[in-house]
DNA sequence: TATATAACTTAACACTGTTAACCATGCGTT
DNA sequence: AACGCATGGTTAACAGTGTTAAGTTATATA
């Protein structure tokens, strides 16, 4: 194993422990038993290590959402699990999730778009459920990619809201989280709107 | 004005200017003409200082919430108008929204909960919004309390999605928000679900 | 054998938050 | 008037951060 890995399993491992605040060059660098230094023979810096954590991460929730499901799923019900996946690994994977969502926004512009691929697949591949789901009149939605992003985006914001604490104490995170996904999905479903 | 509000002013100015990350306890103490560790004196520590700056911060959110509210808009339109002015508050003061919610979880326990009595009268606003449709046999949930927070959960999942621009690029963020506006409050209303 | 390149080191820079120790000013009490 | 003391400020220092420059060593190739 290079020493590239062995800092990728090991800051993997720090971060995963401790959160990504505690993680810092010297600290990989002391369990890796090498100098700080080094790590920059193998990452341009510290967001480009960042970076790969991210990318990795995003693997592992994209084969996490996958879980569980069945070919012959109709489109309602693959949807469903696929937020049950996403807000279980969110919330069996606190420090792994907010990885991928922790980058702050300065920062942005710096990273490759092709770094991206990965999450760029799994929303093609909501897409591709919710126009199935549409073709088969099951969802009343414009444009299938969007809403693509639209559901994702309900889904991190209550995984999020769950992850940082900032939910009521009065009120069960699991049911919490239950029926906002029910509420996120029931939005997507095609309805006689109410006269 | 004492030397506490001028480092409130300063640092805020800081952050809505360059963002928190860029925010230092010895910046800021140049800026007032003082000593860093002067700060301390007014202050127990950064933390404590971001504190106070997430506390204005909320208040001018909660201002933000309701304008243009009218006393007797039906619930529907009431929330409506209020997802709108959350989202643009969002990506108007993108800087001064992240601090709300950029407070990594595991400082969370550290602060006291009567800090964010504001932030839970908000809530409360909310659920009694809902309640109100609710009687009018508008919206169809359960709990009230609850469904506020998911409500604001999805729409922080939007905006945050929006400012930290992790949008697709081929996605317009105005359409884009309201689309997901559009489904939040369509997943409160009253149906027939389809047979 | 010489040379180039790769992988690593130490030293250092310019920051960061925070603490300890010290100093001046003004106020209240004896 | 003199003492003590709290208030609000100071400088120096500690321990840590990311990162760069320069130096070293070993390995592989010409």
């Amino acid at each position: 194993m290079s020493l590239r890995d062995d800092i990728l399993v090991e800051s993997r491992d720090m971060l995963i422990k401790h959160g990504f605040g505690k993680v810092s060059m010297r600290k990989i660098a002391k369990k890796v038993n090498v100098s700080a230094t080094s790590i920059y023979l193998h990452f341009k810096n510290k967001d480009d290590l960042l970076l790969a954590l991210i990318e990795s991460s995003i693997e592992k929730l994209s084969e996490a959402l996958n879980k569980q499901l069945v070919q012959d799923d109709n489109p309602l019900t693959k949807l469903e699990k696929m937020a049950d996946n996403f807000l279980s690994f969110a919330i069996e994977n606190p420090q792994e999730y907010e990885i991928i969502y922790m980058v702050r926004p300065e920062e942005m512009p710096k990273y490759p778009t092709e770094k991206f691929q990965q999450i760029r697949k799994i929303y093609e591949m909501l897409a591709e459920i919710i126009r199935e789901g549409q073709t088969k009149k099951l969802f009343q939605v414009e444009d299938p990619l969007m809403s693509a992003y639209t559901l994702w985006a309900q889904l991190h914001g209550v995984a999020s809201v769950v992850i940082s604490k900032r939910l009521d104490t009065r009120i069960p995170s699991g049911e919490f989280m239950n029926q906002a996904k029910d509420h996120i999905i029931q939005g997507f479903i095609t309805q006689k709107t109410p006269a």
